[in-house]
DNA sequence: CTTGACTCTGTAGTCGAGTATAGAGTTTAT
DNA sequence: ATAAACTCTATACTCGACTACAGAGTCAAG
Protein backbone atom coordinates (compact mmCIF):
# COMPACT_ATOMS: atom_id res chain seq x y z
CA UNK A 1 0.00 0.00 0.00
CA UNK A 2 1.61 3.52 -1.08
CA UNK A 3 1.38 6.44 1.35
CA UNK A 4 -0.53 8.49 -1.15
CA UNK A 5 -3.11 5.53 -1.26
CA UNK A 6 -5.98 8.29 -0.62
CA UNK A 7 -8.35 8.67 -3.20
CA UNK A 8 -9.72 12.45 -3.67
CA UNK A 9 -12.72 13.35 -3.32
CA UNK A 10 -15.45 16.15 -5.38
CA UNK A 11 -17.15 18.25 -3.78
CA UNK A 12 -20.34 16.75 -4.88
CA UNK A 13 -19.32 13.20 -3.94
CA UNK A 14 -18.12 14.45 -0.17
CA UNK A 15 -21.63 15.50 0.01
CA UNK A 16 -23.39 12.28 -1.12
CA UNK A 17 -21.16 10.54 0.84
CA UNK A 18 -21.47 12.51 3.96
CA UNK A 19 -25.00 13.83 3.72
CA UNK A 20 -24.43 17.02 3.82
CA UNK A 21 -24.96 19.43 0.77
CA UNK A 22 -22.44 20.78 -1.50
CA UNK A 23 -23.66 24.66 -0.03
CA UNK A 24 -23.08 23.50 3.48
CA UNK A 25 -19.73 21.92 2.55
CA UNK A 26 -18.54 25.16 1.52
CA UNK A 27 -20.26 27.34 4.37
CA UNK A 28 -18.39 24.75 6.86
CA UNK A 29 -15.00 26.14 5.18
CA UNK A 30 -15.80 29.89 5.60
CA UNK A 31 -16.79 28.98 9.42
CA UNK A 32 -13.33 27.43 9.60
CA UNK A 33 -14.82 23.84 10.44
CA UNK A 34 -13.43 22.22 7.77
CA UNK A 35 -10.09 23.28 6.37
CA UNK A 36 -9.66 24.47 2.72
CA UNK A 37 -9.01 21.34 0.46
CA UNK A 38 -7.02 21.42 -2.51
CA UNK A 39 -7.96 22.09 -5.51
CA UNK A 40 -7.51 20.81 -9.15
CA UNK A 41 -6.01 23.63 -11.77
CA UNK A 42 -9.09 24.51 -12.84
CA UNK A 43 -10.11 25.70 -9.57
CA UNK A 44 -12.45 22.28 -7.96
CA UNK A 45 -12.17 21.50 -4.23
CA UNK A 46 -10.72 18.07 -4.23
CA UNK A 47 -11.11 16.87 -0.41
CA UNK A 48 -8.82 13.90 1.09
CA UNK A 49 -11.12 10.86 2.16
CA UNK A 50 -10.42 12.09 5.45
CA UNK A 51 -12.42 15.02 5.72
CA UNK A 52 -15.71 12.13 5.62
CA UNK A 53 -14.53 11.63 9.72
CA UNK A 54 -13.82 15.31 10.24
CA UNK A 55 -17.66 15.22 8.72
CA UNK A 56 -18.79 12.73 11.23
CA UNK A 57 -16.65 14.53 13.98
CA UNK A 58 -18.99 17.76 13.28
CA UNK A 59 -22.10 16.17 13.02
CA UNK A 60 -21.75 14.01 16.45
CA UNK A 61 -21.05 16.88 17.98
CA UNK A 62 -23.53 19.23 16.59
CA UNK A 63 -25.88 15.81 17.71
CA UNK A 64 -24.53 16.32 21.84
CA UNK A 65 -25.80 20.00 21.00
CA UNK A 66 -22.48 22.08 20.72
CA UNK A 67 -23.25 25.21 18.31
CA UNK A 68 -20.82 25.23 14.57
CA UNK A 69 -19.63 28.44 16.58
CA UNK A 70 -18.16 25.82 19.67
CA UNK A 71 -17.33 22.92 17.47
CA UNK A 72 -15.34 25.58 15.64
CA UNK A 73 -13.38 26.23 18.31
CA UNK A 74 -13.01 22.50 19.52
CA UNK A 75 -11.40 22.58 16.45
CA UNK A 76 -8.81 25.26 16.46
CA UNK A 77 -7.60 24.36 20.48
CA UNK A 78 -6.75 20.45 19.05
CA UNK A 79 -5.16 22.53 16.16
CA UNK A 80 -3.30 24.52 18.91
CA UNK A 81 -2.28 20.66 20.37
CA UNK A 82 -4.41 21.50 23.22
CA UNK A 83 -7.00 18.84 24.27
CA UNK A 84 -10.03 20.78 24.75
CA UNK A 85 -11.47 18.30 27.58
CA UNK A 86 -12.27 21.19 29.72
CA UNK A 87 -13.66 22.74 27.55
CA UNK A 88 -15.92 20.27 26.32
CA UNK A 89 -17.31 19.44 30.04
CA UNK A 90 -17.63 23.10 30.56
CA UNK A 91 -19.77 23.29 27.68
CA UNK A 92 -21.56 19.74 28.75
CA UNK A 93 -22.30 20.82 31.97
CA UNK A 94 -23.96 24.20 31.05
CA UNK A 95 -25.60 22.49 28.17
CA UNK A 96 -27.24 20.15 31.13
CA UNK A 97 -28.06 22.92 32.79
CA UNK A 98 -29.94 24.53 30.21
CA UNK A 99 -31.80 21.38 29.52
CA UNK A 100 -33.16 20.77 32.60
CA UNK A 101 -34.58 24.64 33.26
CA UNK A 102 -35.71 24.36 29.33
CA UNK A 103 -37.35 20.69 30.28
CA UNK A 104 -39.23 21.85 33.18
CA UNK A 105 -40.27 24.63 31.69
CA UNK A 106 -41.88 22.85 28.97
CA UNK A 107 -43.68 20.58 31.66
CA UNK A 108 -44.96 23.14 32.97
CA UNK A 109 -46.19 25.28 30.21
CA UNK A 110 -47.78 21.22 29.19
CA UNK A 111 -49.68 21.15 31.78
CA UNK A 112 -51.41 24.36 31.82
CA UNK A 113 -52.33 23.97 28.35
CA UNK A 114 -54.33 21.17 28.79
CA UNK A 115 -55.70 22.15 31.93
CA UNK A 116 -56.71 25.43 30.09
CA UNK A 117 -58.10 23.20 27.44
CA UNK A 118 -60.19 20.86 29.41
CA UNK A 119 -61.45 23.51 31.70
CA UNK A 120 -62.74 25.12 28.16
CA UNK A 121 -64.29 21.60 26.63
CA UNK A 122 -66.18 21.78 30.61
CA UNK A 123 -67.46 25.17 30.09
CA UNK A 124 -68.43 25.15 26.22
CA UNK A 125 -68.23 28.24 23.65
CA UNK A 126 -69.75 31.07 25.37
CA UNK A 127 -70.56 34.34 23.41
CA UNK A 128 -68.13 35.80 20.80
CA UNK A 129 -65.13 35.61 22.79
CA UNK A 130 -61.89 34.07 21.99
CA UNK A 131 -63.12 30.90 23.54
CA UNK A 132 -62.13 32.34 26.87
CA UNK A 133 -58.97 30.51 26.62
CA UNK A 134 -57.09 33.26 25.76
CA UNK A 135 -59.80 36.27 26.54
CA UNK A 136 -60.72 34.89 30.21
CA UNK A 137 -58.63 32.40 31.40
CA UNK A 138 -58.43 31.04 34.50
CA UNK A 139 -55.08 30.84 35.08
CA UNK A 140 -54.05 33.84 36.47
CA UNK A 141 -51.43 35.85 35.57
CA UNK A 142 -47.69 34.73 33.92
CA UNK A 143 -48.56 31.51 33.19
CA UNK A 144 -45.18 29.90 33.23
CA UNK A 145 -43.27 33.39 32.20
CA UNK A 146 -40.87 35.15 30.17
CA UNK A 147 -43.06 33.86 27.28
CA UNK A 148 -39.52 32.25 26.13
CA UNK A 149 -41.52 29.03 25.68
CA UNK A 150 -41.42 28.07 22.33
CA UNK A 151 -38.21 27.60 21.03
CA UNK A 152 -38.22 29.00 17.15
CA UNK A 153 -38.08 25.71 15.17
CA UNK B 1 -69.63 59.97 32.34
CA UNK B 2 -69.31 61.21 28.64
CA UNK B 3 -69.14 58.82 25.99
CA UNK B 4 -66.00 60.11 25.11
CA UNK B 5 -64.64 59.40 28.16
CA UNK B 6 -61.11 57.24 27.37
CA UNK B 7 -58.24 59.20 27.28
CA UNK B 8 -55.78 58.85 24.05
CA UNK B 9 -52.28 57.89 24.87
CA UNK B 10 -49.51 58.42 22.83
CA UNK B 11 -47.01 55.23 22.30
CA UNK B 12 -44.46 56.24 24.82
CA UNK B 13 -46.91 55.48 27.07
CA UNK B 14 -48.77 52.57 25.71
CA UNK B 15 -45.19 51.20 25.85
CA UNK B 16 -44.77 52.24 29.23
CA UNK B 17 -47.96 51.01 30.70
CA UNK B 18 -47.94 47.70 28.48
CA UNK B 19 -44.69 46.92 28.89
CA UNK B 20 -43.86 45.91 25.26
CA UNK B 21 -41.43 48.35 23.51
CA UNK B 22 -42.19 51.19 21.40
CA UNK B 23 -40.74 49.65 18.30
CA UNK B 24 -42.51 46.35 19.13
CA UNK B 25 -46.17 48.01 18.90
CA UNK B 26 -45.39 49.81 15.36
CA UNK B 27 -43.97 45.92 14.76
CA UNK B 28 -47.23 44.48 15.65
CA UNK B 29 -49.24 47.31 13.80
CA UNK B 30 -47.35 46.79 10.82
CA UNK B 31 -47.83 42.67 11.50
CA UNK B 32 -51.84 43.33 11.70
CA UNK B 33 -51.92 42.69 15.50
CA UNK B 34 -53.34 46.34 16.26
CA UNK B 35 -55.22 48.28 14.14
CA UNK B 36 -53.96 51.67 13.21
CA UNK B 37 -54.59 53.94 15.78
CA UNK B 38 -55.98 57.77 14.92
CA UNK B 39 -53.33 60.22 14.62
CA UNK B 40 -52.78 63.96 16.10
CA UNK B 41 -52.43 66.44 12.99
CA UNK B 42 -48.52 66.05 13.42
CA UNK B 43 -49.00 62.35 13.00
CA UNK B 44 -48.45 61.25 16.28
CA UNK B 45 -50.46 57.97 16.97
CA UNK B 46 -53.35 58.35 19.79
CA UNK B 47 -54.56 55.30 21.11
CA UNK B 48 -57.28 54.42 22.99
CA UNK B 49 -56.93 52.50 26.71
CA UNK B 50 -58.53 49.35 24.85
CA UNK B 51 -55.32 48.75 22.83
CA UNK B 52 -53.93 47.68 26.20
CA UNK B 53 -56.49 44.98 26.24
CA UNK B 54 -55.71 44.31 22.97
CA UNK B 55 -52.07 44.10 24.37
CA UNK B 56 -52.95 42.00 27.14
CA UNK B 57 -54.75 39.50 24.67
CA UNK B 58 -51.43 39.05 22.44
CA UNK B 59 -49.33 38.73 25.32
CA UNK B 60 -51.27 35.99 26.90
CA UNK B 61 -52.06 33.95 23.36
CA UNK B 62 -48.16 34.28 23.05
CA UNK B 63 -47.31 32.90 26.20
CA UNK B 64 -49.88 29.92 25.58
CA UNK B 65 -47.22 29.13 22.70
CA UNK B 66 -48.99 31.17 19.66
CA UNK B 67 -47.16 32.53 17.17
CA UNK B 68 -47.81 36.06 16.02
CA UNK B 69 -48.55 34.82 12.47
CA UNK B 70 -51.66 32.66 14.29
CA UNK B 71 -52.45 35.03 16.81
CA UNK B 72 -53.36 38.01 13.91
CA UNK B 73 -55.26 35.16 12.19
CA UNK B 74 -57.01 34.81 15.45
CA UNK B 75 -57.45 38.08 15.22
CA UNK B 76 -58.70 38.07 11.44
CA UNK B 77 -61.41 35.80 11.86
CA UNK B 78 -62.54 37.37 15.28
CA UNK B 79 -63.04 40.39 13.06
CA UNK B 80 -65.01 38.59 10.50
CA UNK B 81 -67.38 37.65 13.05
CA UNK B 82 -66.25 33.61 13.51
CA UNK B 83 -65.50 32.77 16.96
CA UNK B 84 -62.16 30.85 15.90
CA UNK B 85 -62.63 28.80 18.75
CA UNK B 86 -62.08 25.61 17.11
CA UNK B 87 -58.64 27.02 15.24
CA UNK B 88 -57.58 27.29 18.75
CA UNK B 89 -58.33 24.05 20.07
CA UNK B 90 -56.68 22.81 16.82
CA UNK B 91 -53.28 24.64 17.28
CA UNK B 92 -53.60 23.93 21.16
CA UNK B 93 -53.92 20.16 20.44
CA UNK B 94 -50.62 20.36 18.03
CA UNK B 95 -49.01 22.34 19.93
CA UNK B 96 -49.32 19.59 22.68
CA UNK B 97 -48.00 17.02 20.52
CA UNK B 98 -45.01 18.91 19.39
CA UNK B 99 -44.26 19.59 22.87
CA UNK B 100 -44.77 15.49 24.20
CA UNK B 101 -42.33 14.81 21.33
CA UNK B 102 -39.48 17.86 22.07
CA UNK B 103 -40.00 16.78 25.82
CA UNK B 104 -39.24 13.10 25.21
CA UNK B 105 -36.59 14.19 22.97
CA UNK B 106 -34.71 16.34 25.23
CA UNK B 107 -34.97 13.56 27.97
CA UNK B 108 -33.66 10.97 26.06
CA UNK B 109 -30.66 13.63 24.51
CA UNK B 110 -30.61 14.49 28.46
CA UNK B 111 -29.96 10.81 29.34
CA UNK B 112 -27.15 10.42 26.36
CA UNK B 113 -25.27 13.58 27.80
CA UNK B 114 -24.97 12.36 31.12
CA UNK B 115 -23.73 9.07 30.21
CA UNK B 116 -20.66 10.36 27.82
CA UNK B 117 -20.18 12.51 30.50
CA UNK B 118 -19.50 10.11 33.38
CA UNK B 119 -18.17 7.76 31.67
CA UNK B 120 -15.40 10.22 29.98
CA UNK B 121 -15.33 10.68 33.71
CA UNK B 122 -14.30 6.92 34.61
CA UNK B 123 -11.70 6.64 31.68
CA UNK B 124 -9.90 9.89 31.78
CA UNK B 125 -8.71 11.85 28.93
CA UNK B 126 -6.52 9.60 27.05
CA UNK B 127 -3.95 10.73 24.16
CA UNK B 128 -4.50 14.07 22.03
CA UNK B 129 -8.12 13.16 21.02
CA UNK B 130 -11.09 15.33 21.60
CA UNK B 131 -12.00 13.48 25.40
CA UNK B 132 -13.42 10.50 23.61
CA UNK B 133 -16.42 12.52 24.26
CA UNK B 134 -16.98 13.10 20.70
CA UNK B 135 -14.96 11.43 18.62
CA UNK B 136 -14.85 8.06 20.14
CA UNK B 137 -18.69 7.77 21.78
CA UNK B 138 -19.61 4.56 23.52
CA UNK B 139 -23.13 5.50 21.96
CA UNK B 140 -23.49 4.15 18.24
CA UNK B 141 -24.57 5.72 15.68
CA UNK B 142 -27.47 8.77 15.81
CA UNK B 143 -27.84 9.59 19.19
CA UNK B 144 -31.12 11.16 19.38
CA UNK B 145 -31.18 11.74 16.00
CA UNK B 146 -32.29 14.29 13.36
CA UNK B 147 -29.78 16.48 15.23
CA UNK B 148 -33.01 19.12 15.56
CA UNK B 149 -32.16 18.59 19.78
CA UNK B 150 -31.17 22.01 19.95
CA UNK B 151 -33.49 24.54 19.92
CA UNK B 152 -32.48 28.05 18.68
CA UNK B 153 -32.97 30.49 21.29
C1' DC C 1 -19.05 19.43 -30.84
C1' DT C 2 -22.64 19.97 -28.15
C1' DT C 3 -25.47 18.84 -24.30
C1' DG C 4 -25.94 18.15 -19.61
C1' DA C 5 -23.98 17.58 -15.20
C1' DC C 6 -20.88 19.47 -12.29
C1' DT C 7 -18.30 23.27 -9.97
C1' DC C 8 -16.81 28.05 -8.96
C1' DT C 9 -17.56 32.85 -6.46
C1' DG C 10 -20.31 36.10 -4.32
C1' DT C 11 -24.42 37.86 -2.70
C1' DA C 12 -28.93 37.61 -0.80
C1' DG C 13 -32.76 35.22 1.39
C1' DT C 14 -34.97 32.16 4.95
C1' DC C 15 -37.39 31.70 9.76
C1' DG C 16 -39.30 34.61 14.21
C1' DA C 17 -39.79 38.38 16.82
C1' DG C 18 -38.33 41.90 17.29
C1' DT C 19 -34.10 45.78 18.01
C1' DA C 20 -31.20 49.54 16.30
C1' DT C 21 -30.16 53.47 13.68
C1' DA C 22 -30.44 57.67 10.84
C1' DG C 23 -32.35 61.78 9.96
C1' DA C 24 -36.20 64.67 10.35
C1' DG C 25 -40.07 66.87 12.58
C1' DT C 26 -42.94 68.00 17.13
C1' DT C 27 -44.10 68.99 21.75
C1' DT C 28 -43.05 70.30 26.47
C1' DA C 29 -40.50 72.48 30.06
C1' DT C 30 -37.62 76.05 31.52
C1' DA D 1 -35.99 80.91 22.69
C1' DT D 2 -33.99 76.89 23.22
C1' DA D 3 -32.99 72.45 24.91
C1' DA D 4 -34.72 67.98 26.13
C1' DA D 5 -37.75 64.55 25.30
C1' DC D 6 -40.71 62.59 22.25
C1' DT D 7 -42.33 60.80 17.74
C1' DC D 8 -42.21 59.90 12.76
C1' DT D 9 -40.60 56.80 8.53
C1' DA D 10 -37.67 53.66 6.42
C1' DT D 11 -34.12 50.63 6.33
C1' DA D 12 -31.00 47.35 8.11
C1' DC D 13 -29.43 44.34 11.60
C1' DT D 14 -29.70 40.46 15.08
C1' DC D 15 -29.20 34.98 15.93
C1' DG D 16 -28.18 30.01 13.73
C1' DA D 17 -27.47 27.13 10.21
C1' DC D 18 -27.90 26.95 6.34
C1' DT D 19 -30.25 27.42 1.20
C1' DA D 20 -30.90 29.69 -3.23
C1' DC D 21 -29.52 32.07 -7.02
C1' DA D 22 -26.90 34.45 -10.78
C1' DG D 23 -23.54 34.13 -13.96
C1' DA D 24 -19.51 31.97 -15.39
C1' DG D 25 -16.30 28.27 -16.16
C1' DT D 26 -15.24 22.94 -16.58
C1' DC D 27 -15.65 18.12 -17.47
C1' DA D 28 -17.52 13.54 -19.37
C1' DA D 29 -20.43 11.15 -22.65
C1' DG D 30 -22.42 10.42 -27.09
Amino acid sequence: MALTDEKQLKIGEVSRRSGVGIEALRFYEKSGLLERPGRTYSGYRLYDEAVLERIVFIKRAQALGFTLDEISQLIQHKHAGESPCEEVREIIRTRLQELDERIERMVKYRSELTAELSAWDKIGHADGHVCGLIEKSHIENGLSGENQLRPRS
